[in-house]
RNA sequence: GCGGACGUGGUGGAAUCGGUAGACACACAGGACUUAAAAUCCUGAGGCAGAAAUGCCGUGAGGGUUCGAGUCCCUCCGUCCGCACCA
């Protein structure tokens, strides 16, 4: 009598039911166990979750399944990245309120997220635009303005003028603003900054001990960082055009060894110096107005032309009173890096190259690589930029170039005409966002006392709930009374600050928020002291450097205002893959879902067809699921026609987590066909198997006892890939092990029935961290009243890891061309005497003498010949 | 241009302390069961030659180190990602 389909669906939300019913998942707040902190980078509550969620938190449970089993205080939390944008958006387009669309959105993903039987504490849940979490922030922010970590500063930011509001970078496109259209322009408003430069040195240097971080993250925010190290000099200014305190002029170099070969000097077209020139000359001011147009344009930045405004300028240098340097305005001179004004050596740097040829200004050699003549380098038409000793340069021939460096440095300084400096790419973070829908500043502007910190008691600063968006602009500054205030100082009639925070900084912290979400401080010291940092995050690579960075500034922000212990927020960083999909398009080009497209055939012969008119299909390249190429797969419909287990383990199965993988109809029914197998696995090995708590028999066969082997090793090494996160090598071997197991179920012998019970429950218990629905499933059929989820993880016996005999290669000259079963502990003499007697050997040697016989033992043998 | 990662069967991928390459899965082929199909179970399979035993060739290409290289070193080719005039 065969037994019935799991059905998934139904008995998903039965044990779904009983986790939640019975708080298996809550993380204890007793902090006497090991704790694991397993965190998965919050959602934005768009409204429905979508696969890659669904392989983000998969893996994350996981792991947090896997230590809770192992004994750890787990805590598995989940919240939501609730401010931003499209709730803004969204109470446009369809009158209704952010939060009303915010709170709806996370209601409906809630219920998602449930569906997929995620291991979470749900009693710590939050969402960033709770009064609760923005309070909290707001205390954060005024520590941050005490300690002068945060501050008010003039910036350029992007401003619509037809919307009348800031736009963030990535809202413009091509130089337009996104919904607009309009041309953005650049507007200098006063903003508030995070000061996260300060923390600089230690963001870069505290990168190497993040060794469970993915290299290229580390990377990439280094790069981000962008310090070096050079020299800060002054070159004196003269010139008729000198406008009045102008002096000197500050340039900065990371080749002070090629001072020599300077030939000219040049500032940024947004260099103050710059600017003041364009006051009073309408030929400059025509050229800055050229750099502007070019400079929107993004790519072929690098082939842009060279160009330059001769200002007519002199810049004295600085060693060689009598050489005066032309100073031009260029495109290619930035102004946020350095000071916005070079020195150019044409000989060794490939922009100065260009200009200099273009500008026809001297190109002089300083560095001449090792065995050239400096009478007679050649450049070859393009700058020198490697190793090499100085020449034409005075004191520094000779010299190296970390010589020549470090002696110009010192003279420089002796003289009073530099300095040693480290600059930094980095700058500080605006967090100034002129919009609704974020966490306000609790500032208040007076005119008598200028800016004055909204009093801890008078917190939280909330959004007011009675706001329109039918007009442009920020609803905070058109509000009929909520910016007037009282001064807190003074009394009189004063106004708040109407900008609120970045939602970044709503992320940059809510990982600490998680170890004590409902304390009436931001974080509770003792609970972040056990809890952080986070053991293992896992989110996508797309918040690499911005969150990541964000996050580690936080931290150490936090640790100066005495609000955590920890300046490094997450000890180890997983970055996984995304989920990609094949895209369909019809006739009309009109991209169409998966689930519009019916496929045929295989292989060349594939052929798609849209099922509503039966027209034939385009087959597009596998893509990023996205909505505008309509390439979705519903997570809904996956759980509720195969199970959530299905979708976990279809995640998890094949591609390594790191990279991506390709969602396909096979691999799910792939996934579905093995979670029915399974089903039927345990229900014909129960009456095979020993009852539930049997006493381990003193004797085991042949069969019992290679069964047990085949067992003990497979846990040992799922263990250790989920340790890992190498969930698909996990998932190789439990696959392995079911065959193992089924073709077992076939033999006899003493001990067999006790090992098939064992068997069958280190299988069940290795799946339940990937599968726990099917797990408590198979678990109550084993004959068990307990919940899988509580079960601790079964223990390896060691001793069944290590065979008595092993089977090892043979090669000869380094070929394969048999193997040798013999005891683990034979002797090397032993080893080499079996081996040489193995006939596909004797015929390899063609009656060759042996020359020598390697044997590594219980791993190979080489004979050669 | 700079930086990083990667390149293994028809496909996704195993095998990284240098030690039996291709585990496991998908797709495929053959068989069993069935009136039939589905489902399920069994078997096969890197390529070439061969009935088979077996032999030769094989981890992007070429070279090197080694008893032995997918793994280490050098050169080249290709793909992907990140940054992009950073002084």
């Amino acid at each position: 009598m065969a037994i019935e389909r799991y059905n998934a669906p139904a008995r998903e939300k039965h044990w779904q039911h009983v986790w939640e019913s019975r708080n298996v998942f809550q993380a204890s707040n007793e902090h006497t166990r090991p704790k694991c902190y397993v965190l998965e980078m919050f959602p934005y509550p768009s409204g429905r979750i979508h696969m890659g969620h669904v392989r983000n938190y998969t893996m994350g449970d996981v792991l947090a399944r896997y230590k809770r089993a192992l004994g750890f205080n787990v805590l598995h939390p989940m919240g939501w990245d609730a401010f931003g944008m499209p709730a803004e958006n969204a109470a446009m387009e369809r009158k209704t309120h952010p939060a009303k669309w915010t709170y709806d959105n996370i209601a409906a993903m809630r219920a998602q997220l449930k569906s997929m039987g995620l291991s979470l504490d749900w009693s710590r849940e939050f969402a960033t635009c709770d009064v609760e979490y923005y309070h909290q922030q707001q205390k954060l922010f005024l520590d941050f303005y005490k300690e002068g970590l945060a501050y008010r500063g003039v910036g350029k930011v992007n401003w619509d003028p037809v919307d009348q509001t800031v736009l963030a970078n990535e809202q413009v496109i091509d130089g337009r603003g996104w919904r607009s259209g309009a041309l953005v322009e650049t507007r200098e408003m006063p903003v508030w900054y995070f000061r996260i430069t300060k923390y600089a040195d230690e963001l870069l240097d505290a990168l190497k001990d993040l060794t469970r971080w993915p290299e290229k993250v580390r990377v990439m925010q280094a790069n981000w960082i962008g310090r070096s190290e050079g020299l800060l000099m002054k070159y004196e200014l003269s010139g008729e055009r000198l406008p009045a305190g102008w002096r000197e002029l500050e340039v900065f170099t990371t080749r002070a060894d090629t001072i020599f070969g300077g030939s000219f000097c040049a500032l940024s077209p947004g260099h103050p110096l710059t600017l003041e020139l364009a006051k009073d000359n309408p030929e400059l001011a025509g050229f800055l107005e050229d750099c502007r147009h070019v400079g929107t344009s993004e790519e072929d930045l690098n082939r842009v032309e060279k160009k330059g405004f001769n200002t007519g300028l002199t810049a004295t240098h600085p060693l060689i009173p009598d050489r005066k340097l032309p100073v031009f305005v260029a495109n290619f001179v930035l102004m946020g890096y350095g000071t916005g004004a070079i020195f150019g050596c044409p000989a060794h740097d490939q922009r100065d190259f260009e200009f200099a040829t273009a500008y026809k200004l001297p190109i002089v050699p300083v560095v001449i690589p090792e065995g050239q003549d400096p009478a007679t380098f050649d450049l070859g038409g393009e700058a020198y930029d490697g190793p090499g000793r100085i020449a034409n340069s005075g004191f520094l021939n000779g010299l190296t170039i970390d010589e020549a460096k470090a002696e110009v440095a010192r003279r420089m300084e002796e003289i009073g005409k530099g300095e040693r400096r480290t600059m930094y790419r980095l700058r500080d973070w605006g967090i100034s966002r002129q919009r609704y829908w974020g966490c306000p500043i609790p500032i208040i502007h007076c005119d008598a006392c200028g800016i004055v910190p909204v009093p801890e008691d008078q917190l939280p600063v909330k959004l007011p709930e009675d706001v329109t968006f039918d007009v442009p602009g920020n609803p905070l500054v058109r509000h009929p009374t909520w910016k007037h205030v009282d001064c807190p100082s003074c009394g009189k009639p004063a106004t708040r600050e109407t900008d609120t925070m970045d939602t970044f900084v709503d992320s940059s912290w809510y990982f600490a928020r998680f170890c004590s979400p409902h304390a009436d401080v931001p974080v509770d010291l003792d609970a972040a002291k056990y809890w952080l940092p986070v053991d293992q995050y896992i989110g996508g690579i797309e918040h690499a450097i911005l969150h990541l960075l964000y996050s580690r500034f936080f931290a150490r922000a936090m640790v100066a205002t005495g609000h955590l212990n920890v300046k490094e927020p997450f000890g180890g960083l997983f970055t996984q893959g995304m989920v990609i999909h094949e895209t369909y398009s019809n006739r009309n080009g009109q991209w169409l879902l998966p689930s519009e497209v019916r496929i045929e055939g295989e292989g060349d012969q594939r052929r798609a067809y849209e099922i509503a008119t039966g027209a034939p299909v385009q087959i597009g390249p596998v893509e990023k699921m996205s909505k505008s190429k309509k390439n979705l797969v519903d997570p809904d419909d996956i759980i509720s026609t195969y199970g959530a287990d299905c979708a976990r383990w279809f995640m998890l199965s094949d591609s390594p987590p790191e990279r991506d993988v390709i969602w396909t109809e096979a691999g799910v029914s792939g996934a579905s066909r093995f979670m029915q197998r399974v089903w039927r696995l345990i229900d014909e090995a129960l009456p095979k198997a020993a009852p539930k708590g049997s006493p381990k028999p003193g004797e085991f066969g042949p069969d019992a006892d290679a069964l047990r082997r085949a067992a003990h090793k497979a846990l040992a090494k799922v263990s250790q890939n989920i340790e890992t996160l190498r969930f698909n090598v996990a998932v190789a071997q439990i696959y392995e092990f079911a065959s193992t197991l089924h073709a077992a179920l076939g033999k006899d012998g003493p001990g067999m029935a006790w090992a098939i019970r064992e068997a069958a429950e280190i299988l069940v218990q290795m799946f339940g961290p990937m599968m726990p629905h099917l797990a408590e499933e198979c678990w109550e059929r084993l004959g068990y009243n307990t919940l899988l989820a509580d079960q601790p993880w079964p223990t390896v016996e060691e001793a069944l890891l290590v065979d008595d005999t092993i089977t090892i290669a043979v090669q000869v000259n380094g070929r394969r061309r048999d193997e040798l079963t013999i005891a683990r502990n034979a002797s090397k003499a032993e080893v080499e005497a079996a081996a040489l007697k193995l006939e596909p050997v004797i015929r390899a040697l063609e009656g060759r003498p042996v020359k020598k016989v390697i044997v590594v033992p219980q791993r190979i043998v080489n004979v050669v010949a």
